[in-house]
DNA sequence: CCGAATTTGGAACGACCGTTCAAATGAAAG
DNA sequence: CTTTCATTTGAACGGTCGTTCCAAATTCGG
């Protein structure tokens, strides 16, 4: 039997989901990637098949670890209410750390590619769906224990919070002032409360 | 004396603009740029300098008719209020239009080159700021004339209404659906209502 | 140990990248 | 009509792109 691969292949593809993160698709080479997954061409390809494959493996690693994940730990963690308002804090929290400049890797490829290629545009468009069915779910939720007044409406609010979360994360790349921030998401408590 | 260019040199700026706006900075490449112009190479270098510099001025271009001049003819035309709301009308008209999925190239650059390129990211800022100040300047004369009712804070609704614009501008591109931008503008005049 | 099987790193490929440059072009001054 | 010279054109450059391929390396069943 031949040996198995020395890497570990999950945290190689972590590494190249950072480098799309913060670079972008076009403006990562396969030399970037060969040089930050610290693995041969060869194995790379063989691996993870060619850039474009690369990509939509590191966007999903993404979707399920920025989005999926986070969402159901916060859902899990606070009430309804309070699992929306976290979702703007953490936001703004990430973006003023250190390494925050990088914003969101699916709102980032919403823009470089969404118009051009069709799956890629299938995984941005599910993620930003299913980040509105969360905060839809958690309003219609928050509605029956009071912690949200009666004239919102679930489908409605979900979609403005979803603007909201999404043009924070523009303003993480472009202005990332607190001030800023901060009034976004005081503005999406209001659009709650 | 030697001869006057013969190819008008902003009808060929605004062909540049509109490539850059379409396909991003890094996938529109100098071959493109040639071809969709309709001058040599030559005569692109000699006239715009190199593919950044001729993208610097294609973004300035782009901010000054989409953005100074389109909100000064709704400032002049239209009410306080309804300057505000037409904003949102003509980008939901604008996405669903033929050509519409192209969103907002100041966005869409904030994306992909604010993080990495400081004077792009100065132009990009700027922009977004000064529309900021379009809705807070709308904000102070609506609620003078009554048009907005007194609780709006000028200031920290100009913020979240342009977090709203922006979120459009990504959801233009990545899911340009009539009903997802529409309960956005709801929200957008809920919020100085 | 050995040989089979598979990964590995790096050399090599053709294509295209952004850029430069020199020769051809042609309107205007004399 | 000749001279002049900026504009124009397209060929050409070195470099880098994404991708392929192969010889060397390595581990595990025999």
């Amino acid at each position: 039997m031949p040996w198995q691969k020395t890497f570990d292949s999950d945290a190689t593809l972590q590494k190249a989901m950072e480098a799309f993160w913060a670079r972008g698709y076009e403006a990562t080479s396969m030399q970037d990637l060969v040089d930050c997954m610290g693995i041969g061409r060869g194995s790379l390809y063989a691996t993870f098949g060619d850039k474009r494959t690369l990509f939509i493996q590191a966007l999903r690693r993404y979707d399920q670890r920025h989005r999926r994940d986070w969402t159901a730990r916060l859902a899990a963690e606070a009430s309804p209410r309070a699992a929306i308002l976290a979702v703007f804090d953490e936001v703004i929290q990430g973006a003023l750390a250190g390494d925050g400049r990088k914003g969101c890797l699916l709102v980032n490829t919403a823009l470089e590619l969404s118009a051009h290629d069709e799956q890629v545009a299938g995984i941005v468009s599910q993620g930003l769906t299913e980040m509105e069915a969360f905060f839809a779910d958690r309003l219609v939720r928050a509605k029956t224990t009071g912690e949200v007044p009666e004239h919102v409406i679930p489908g409605e609010t979900a979609k403005a919070l979803l603007a909201l979360l999404v043009g924070m994360r523009v303003f993480t790349r472009a202005r990332p002032e607190r001030a800023l921030l901060a009034s976004v998401a005081a503005q999406a408590q209001a659009l709650i409360s």
